[in-house]
RNA sequence: GUGGGUGUAGCUCAGCUGGUUAGAGUGCCGGGUUGUGGCCCCGGAGGUCGAGGGUUCGAACCCCUUCACUCACCCCA
């Protein structure tokens, strides 16, 4: 019979991973609420027209990377791809920009993309998402980043690199993609051949293609910041400034592109050398035209994506983070078996974390497994202390042995514990 | 979708130019202590050598096919 494995690039979270997950996530949680932000939890399908409006068409993601099905009725599904589409249509079905000038969400989940696995990417992966939607002054922008490296510094990241951007708006990008392509054409023979594909597919991308004589050429290209619009040069300046004025430290990098369709003026990411080739830890930027565009008021919103596994990655090793076990009750034969199971049960009625060993097994290999669960205290007993009406009560680091009368047995463990 | 690397015990890995019962460390179970854990000593269990085919007297090792994992490209969190 063949073993039934998990689907390529979906991965267990192992206990230990598990917990730090949960960690993290309760970081964000506490982080992201003093910023004013609410959690939202939106379905992980999608009917697939969301996200071919909203990542574009033309996208690798939507092209080739989505989990797209027809359901029974031959209706087309998608597992969703990122979190920000499923958040504004949320955000514009229950009509939440009429409950408030400004709605903060952040929402928590896997995302699904059909892509060949690597280091720091998968096809199941997990993304802490971030939206802020009907303000478009620079503050928001500012307030956003800033409580992005807030967050990620408390998890306990560092050496991170946080880089922003203009992507311009579609009063000024127009003029910068056709000066670009121009550009490019006119050096089309000394590029990749990747990049002269992407003339024309996704110009913006040749930016950061990796190849060293691209790389050349694209030194002396046009700089989208020498083409914005008066209008998108004093927020992005602004928006400069109010980082300054936070203590929050940028380059900027008039070369970085986004890879969804949506974005304009702002766009960071936070990058990290801790990650091999795929060093985004997070990322993301202003879509002014985006809530509209999928059939909503005239709202501005802006937001981020961290990559929850490519954090956990990141953070540095801890060691003895052991699963703890307050009590283990070591039984001796079958009559203290059987009060053993009763006082295991009702202490973990009371919270407290009790094991105990039902083979009725040496007293030897019950402290052994006792030691392996990480027990503070062992409860010792057969039929010699039932008769005395006395246990042993073992502390597992000092070694040290009292006894405890059997009448009253649980409220006396549950003292001795508390005190500890 | 394209390219490179790797598949041997639960885990990490040895295994020489092909040679007969495939090893180590660690983990697991037991014993040394008839009722006392961690350290130490001793013993044991655990493998269709990723799968299928081929070459050969003989294959973990060579050849072909295939699958999986992994890294990188593409792209992205």
């Amino acid at each position: 019979m063949d073993k039934i494995t998990a689907i390529r690039g979906f991965k267990d979270i192992l206990p230990e991973d598990a917990r730090r997950f949960w960690e993290v996530e309760f970081i964000a949680r506490r982080v992201f609420n003093s910023f004013g932000f609410r959690e939202i939890r939106t379905p992980i399908m999608e009917k697939t027209e969301l996200f071919k409006r909203s990542i574009g068409e033309t996208t690798d993601i939507v092209e080739k990377e989505m989990y797209t099905f027809a359901d029974r009725d031959s209706e087309f599904l998608t597992l969703r791809p990122e979190a920000t589409a499923s958040v504004i249509r949320a955000y514009i079905e229950h009509n939440m920009s009429a409950d408030q000038q400004i709605t903060k969400l952040f929402t928590i989940g896997p995302m699904f993309r059909r892509e060949r696995p690597q280091k720091g990417r998968f096809r199941q992966f997990n993304q802490i998402d971030v939206e802020l939607f009907g303000e478009d002054r620079p503050q928001s922008d500012a307030e956003i980043i800033f409580m992005l490296m807030h967050f990620l510094t408390i998890s306990g990241l560092n050496n991170l690199e946080l880089e922003i951007n203009s992507l311009g708006c579609p009063a000024c990008r127009p003029s910068f993609s056709q000066a670009v392509i121009k550009f490019l054409k006119g050096s089309e023979e000394k590029l990749c051949p990747d990049c002269r594909r992407r003339i024309n597919a996704n110009p913006l991308r040749v930016f950061d293609c990796k190849v060293e004589a691209c790389g050349a050429i694209i030194a002396n290209a046009p700089r989208i910041l020498d083409f914005l619009c008066s209008d998108c040069e004093n927020h992005f300046s602004q928006v400069q400034s109010l980082l300054n004025d936070l203590n929050t430290s940028f380059n900027i990098n008039s070369r970085m592109v986004r890879g969804l369709d949506y974005y304009t003026k702002t766009a960071f990411e936070v990058k990290t050398n801790a990650l091999g080739a795929q060093n985004a830890v997070a990322g993301g930027g202003r879509y002014n035209g985006l809530v509209s565009d999928l059939g909503g008021p005239e709202v501005p919103g802006i937001g981020f994506a961290v990559g929850f596994e490519r954090l956990i990655a990141c953070l540095p090793e801890e060691g003895s983070n052991k699963f703890k076990t307050d009590l283990f009750i070591a039984a001796l034969g079958a009559k203290a078996q059987k009060m053993a199971f009763g006082l295991t049960n009702e202490l973990r009625r009371e919270g407290f974390s009790a094991e105990m060993d039902y083979a009725d097994t040496s007293l030897k290999a019950q402290l052994k497994k006792a030691d392996k669960l990480n027990s503070s205290f062992t409860l010792i007993f057969g039929d010699k202390e039932i008769d005395e009406k006395q246990v042993l009560l073992r502390n597992m680091q000092t070694k040290d042995q009292q006894t405890v009368p059997l009448d009253g047995i649980l409220e006396a463990i549950i003292k001795i514990i508390k005190e500890r």
